[in-house]
DNA sequence: ACCTGAACACCGTTCAAGT
DNA sequence: ACCTGAACACCGTTCAAGT
């Protein structure tokens, strides 16, 4: 049987980050076996650990693999303002798309992934105008918003995938529920509740990066 | 020996909810064990089970349980702003104390938890001022910050638990490692390294908070 | 109703052995 | 150098049996 034999070509890192992605696209975080992965690549145990040091390094390795291949199609000579926007929607369109990567990121701080966001982020609000003295502390708010919410939206994709109900269903009886609260004890959530329906969540997103930019923009 | 007798007291959510907490404070996520409840609670697996549903259920109610405790300090008379950066200043400290409630937080959106940190915030930026029609926009992306800075930090701080090296010697290695990098491909992050020794994680918190609070006063 | 603990079906990782 | 796969030390969860 053709699913027995062993692979002719040689292994590498590359070929098994690729095959990790597929398990994690498909899955999730939890797909992501070592067993699944030797029998995606029809190889043992030893060969896999022959390239890779842990499961963990694998895992941080595909993360920087999804991140680098959003973060090279960074455009630097845009107006700022538009590059920005850009970048933060790319980033959330690629976490939305890889779920896994959102909780992922947060988890090792010096890695290659994060290093990238970092440097687009802070050399576009150099050219925004920021002041050089509040340079760092822009930049890292606007990259944990951007993660924060990116992540969040990750985790509802997730929740909506498991589920196998549909995202209208889904946000109608979370809709329902708030609107069941006391308005009383809780008058923004009850209120909320109604426009919760039709939201779109890339435009939330986006509004959420314009606010921030315009807090940005009373520093200059 | 005392630590085989079988408990006389009852056994009840609330007392398996805060020995979990007790195992997360103590080991992060990877700590909470049923076999390690277990033995913390001196009982059975089926004890366990008869008071929850399982371990995910247990994880959500110990960050409910967490999340409620600071979420019922919040003062709502003072100034709007000041009540807005207490609100952000106590979900970052709770979760610097508990890291294992940053990741858990974006798990589940509908849980009680959420709610009263959406409540909370959209409320006290209807007193900010903030218009009917941007204010879900707002309290969005504020929540999407706090827990985004938040959980990036406790995870930070959770490498640094785990690594047995202390935060100055990390922070030395990062801002060593980030001015290495080639002053023209990373002329931010290079930058940015000499600041990453001196800087406090709090203040650089409330610095972006300050930046939203901009951002969002824009609005009115 | 409340609890016990052996058993089951999974994990990630190791390592002697093969080519 | 590169790979195999049995074995090990863990998991969460179930469930017949006890009080």
């Amino acid at each position: 049987m053709a699913k027995t034999t062993r692979r002719t070509d040689g292994l590498s890192k590359e070929l098994i980050v690729k095959a990790a992605t597929d398990l994690l696209d498909g899955g999730g975080e939890a797909a992501l076996t070592l067993r699944a992965l030797t029998t995606h690549l029809s190889t043992g145990y030893g060969a896999i650990y022959h390239h890779v040091a842990n499961r963990g390094d694998l895992l941080a390795a595909a993360t920087d693999d999804v991140i680098a291949r959003v973060m090279t199609g960074v455009v630097i000579d845009a107006d700022p303002r538009d590059a920005l926007r850009a970048v933060a929607l790319g980033l959330f369109d690629t976490i939305d798309a890889h779920p896994w990567v959102g909780a992922q990121l947060s988890r090792e701080p010096w890695r290659p992934a994060l290093l990238e966001i970092y440097e687009s982020v802070g050399r576009l609000l150099d050219a925004f105008g920021v002041p050089e003295q509040a340079l760092v502390d822009a930049a890292g708010a606007l990259v944990h918003y951007i993660l924060g919410a990116a992540g969040q939206n990750a985790a509802n994709s997730q929740i909506l995938a498991d589920s196998e109900t549909d995202r209208s269903d889904f946000l109608s009886a979370v809709a329902a529920r708030w609107s069941r609260l006391d308005p009383d004890q809780y008058p923004f959530v009850h209120k909320a509740a109604t426009q919760l329906r039709e939201h779109d969540d890339r435009e939330q997103f986006l509004a959420g990066v314009d606010i921030f930019l315009a807090g940005v923009a009373t520093l200059r």
